[in-house]
DNA sequence: TTATAATGTAAAATATACTTTACATTTAGA
DNA sequence: TCTAAATGTAAAGTATATTTTACATTATAA
């Protein structure tokens, strides 16, 4: 799976660390995901997609490893 | 979170152990996830959005314990 | 009503998400 | 250039997702 979550930071001008504790998570998870170490919950994803006011499929694409 | 999958396989006429087939999980999965025994991976909710031709949101929706 | 399919559940094992701490590297601004 | 902020990374620990096997319960159809 891959995501633009990097993009959508620069859009809105936040640090990996600003998103983190946003939705509330580490700010080591965030540069995780956004370096596609680990997959994210649901639960996580679908906060990052609300934060953004993105439809989550417009910031994570299932990709031919999926 | 909450998900209404057991309305869309209902919809599509297919069984928990259809629906994990298509997705390539287990069955006790499914039912794990239907009877929100836990959150599944963005990966697998987005593999069940996409059989259903739905966006994930309509699916898996944040509740008040998220 | 009986057989069969579908669903619910549970325990043990494994894989993976996520945290914490800590440090190194890169980037950007004074 | 110097400094501070931002990012990358790593290891160890904890929590949780997912599988497998197995069995019990519920629904359905003959």
């Amino acid at each position: 799976m891959k995501n633009n979550i990097k993009v959508q930071r620069a859009i809105h001008d936040m640090t990996q660390a600003d998103l983190a504790e946003k939705i509330g998570v580490s700010r080591q998870t965030i540069n995780a995901i956004e370096k596609n170490k680990y997959v994210p919950s649901t639960v996580l994803s679908l906060k990052i997609a609300r934060l953004f006011s993105k439809p989550l499929e417009e910031l994570f694409f299932l990709d031919e490893t999926d």
